[in-house]
DNA sequence: GCCAACGTTGGC
DNA sequence: GCCAACGTTGGC
C-alpha cells in the first residue's frame, strides 16, 4: 500500500522550482536518524509526497513529488566538501540514505502555514506539531488530500 | 536576530 | 545510563 509523506526544504536552498527544472532529484543531505529510516524503511516507489518549503515567505506546502527510489545511500556523505560529510561513514556500510523524488506539480500558490493550522481536518498533521523538527514524515491519505484541495485546481494555461 | 524546542554528544 | 552542554531547526 502507497504512503504519504511531507518532506521540508529551505527554498533559498534547494526549491520546489528547482525541482520543477531538475525533474528529478536525490534528497541530499538529511542528518536524521528518524527522517533517515523512513527514507531507508518505508518510503515505496511511487508514494506521494509534500514539499514544504520551511523558513521561506511564505512557509507552507509548495507543490507535490513522487518517490521515485528510496533506501538509497545518500552520496553527499561521502564527499569531503559537503557539509552533510560524514567521515564515519564508509561505502561498505553508508550510514545516510536518501530518497530520490520525481516533480509532479507546483502549486499556482503556497498553502501556507496559517491555511493549514485553519483547516480542521489537519488538526493532527505533524507539520503543525509545536516543537516539531522533524524533516521527513509521514502524512495520511486524508491529510494529503486535504492540502491537495486547499491547493486547489491546476490553473488552466 | 531571537529564542523555544529538541536531537546529539560526551564526561562521568 | 544520566544529563548538562551544545548545536540545529524553524517560526516569528
Amino acid at each position: 500500500m502507497s504512503r504519504h509523506w511531507l518532506v521540508k526544504t529551505e527554498p533559498t536552498t534547494y526549491s520546489m522550482a528547482d525541482l520543477q527544472r531538475d525533474g528529478r532529484t536525490g534528497w541530499e543531505g538529511v542528518r536524521n536518524y528518524q527522517a533517515r529510516n523512513f527514507m531507508r524503511d518505508e518510503m515505496k516507489p511511487g508514494d506521494r509526497v509534500l514539499i514544504y518549503h520551511s523558513s521561506a515567505d511564505p512557509t507552507g506546502v509548495a507543490g507535490l513529488a513522487r518517490v521515485r527510489a528510496a533506501g538509497v545511500p545518500d552520496p553527499s556523505q561521502f564527499n569531503r566538501r559537503s557539509e552533510a560529510f560524514d567521515p564515519a561513514s564508509t561505502r561498505e556500510s553508508p550510514r545516510w540514505f536518501m530518497a530520490e523524488l520525481e516533480f509532479e506539480r507546483l502549486f499556482d500558490r503556497v498553502v501556507t502555514l496559517d491555511q493549514l493550522r485553519a483547516e480542521p481536518s489537519l488538526a493532527g498533521m505533524g507539520v503543525l506539531r509545536r516543537g516539531n523538527r522533524l524533516s521527513v514524515m509521514p502524512v495520511t491519505p486524508e491529510e494529503y488530500r486535504a492540502v491537495v484541495a486547499l491547493a486547489g485546481r491546476k490553473a488552466r494555461a
